[in-house]
DNA sequence: CATTTGACTAATTAATTTAAAAAGTCAGGA
DNA sequence: TCCTGACTTTTTAAATTAATTAGTCAAATG
């Protein structure tokens, strides 16, 4: 009898591969590497997952749950519907920095997006963000702070504009591997120049 | 004595290969092809441009000043603020379509972009867009229709968001070689909703 | 029986070489 | 001055090879 269990085992390598997969992005990191973090063979590695694949999936999972619940967790906890919208905004930045090198949601991602099972699990993130964001233009709305928009339509127009921002920036200036800090902080300052404009457009008078 | 002068001749270069370029590309044009489209020999092409790089740039710039020069002029037509703003995204996204294949502007453009005349001319021709943007936004901030907003940061973050759209589009929904005629609309619509927006956020109220 | 492993093969990817295509030159002609 | 065919040089693409990495399995461990 081991002193982990198996799904405990699975956490410990889905923690060590986000690691290394954060840092030097997925098609940089091999198995064996993983492997040697953990002081474990290789072969191990395939015992708990049928293949790298699976191991990337997982560790996708992990990262894009959290992206959402957190986004969800600040615009609930926000009191006012302007710093909820910002609040969101700087989440998004913040996982995007944190998980540059894995380029979720790139056009080349290290993630194989053909993958039927990792487009579902995006579907579903993506369709419960504008759910909630959508919920909280109903909200404000509702308490006739702001006009009578299509709820629903006004996320998803939010959410373009902020990737938008984020891929022009990202595409546009950023020619180095890795890109500066102040990159971000740009971003960030451009999104909050967006977010107030959206915000009083849809206010009502 | 020719019946056409170096200046007329160079033209009618620039705009074969301008058929050429937007058709295929530039990396996919040959000087030969463009050569044998005015029924001239490769040498004679090097006759009237020293390089390749020389005639590309020459092409870059007649389209570059077009797609500046029928922004503003359709801006000063414009009646009223927003039509002003809608019509100037319309020809944007005409010109990134008719000349998608060259990719200017892009990540990896087919111009070369390091090019520094290229970088000067470009420079010069954005300074030059979002001054007569910002132009209009201060002229229905005279009339009392704007809000007292800054005019030039205000006039980036709408090329911003208009950039991030289209850029946004183009590099997450676009996987073949050449992006549909409905992409482009959905494009459109985007832009046309975010404009709706923006503008609504900086009215007077 | 559940788990682990070293030693293996198969598949990918990177590096190197080779062949083809395109850029660019030039002496000479109209 | 303007144009060209024939040429050289440079770049790009294709093919070959070498190296790395993914993935397998029989045997071992506890």
């Amino acid at each position: 009898m081991s002193s982990t269990s198996v799904d405990q085992k699975q956490e410990q390598i889905v923690e060590a591969a986000l690691k290394r997969f954060s840092h030097f992005g997925v098609a940089k990191t091999t198995m064996s590497e993983i492997a040697e973090d953990l002081s474990i063979s290789k072969a191990s590695l395939y015992y708990y997952f049928p293949d790298k694949t699976a191991l990337v999936l997982s560790v996708g999972e992990n990262i894009l749950t959290d992206f959402i619940n957190e986004q969800q967790f600040v615009l609930e906890k926000s009191k006012d519907f302007e710093s909820g919208i910002y609040d969101i905004s700087d989440v998004r930045i913040s996982f995007g920095q944190k998980y540059f090198m894995m380029h979720i949601g790139d056009v080349q991602s290290d993630i194989n997006t053909s993958d039927p099972k990792f487009k579902v699990l995006l579907e579903g993130l993506k369709a419960k963000e504008l759910q909630f964001i959508a919920a909280h233009i109903q909200r404000f709305q509702d308490s006739g702070f702001l006009k009578p928009v299509n709820t629903l339509e006004t996320a998803q127009v939010l959410i373009d504009m902020l990737v938008g921002i984020w891929i022009c920036e990202i595409h546009v200036h950023h020619k180095s591997l890795f890109p500066s800090e102040q990159l971000f902080e740009k971003i960030k300052t451009k999104c909050k120049c967006v977010i107030s404009i959206f915000c009083d457009g849809i206010k009502s008078n």
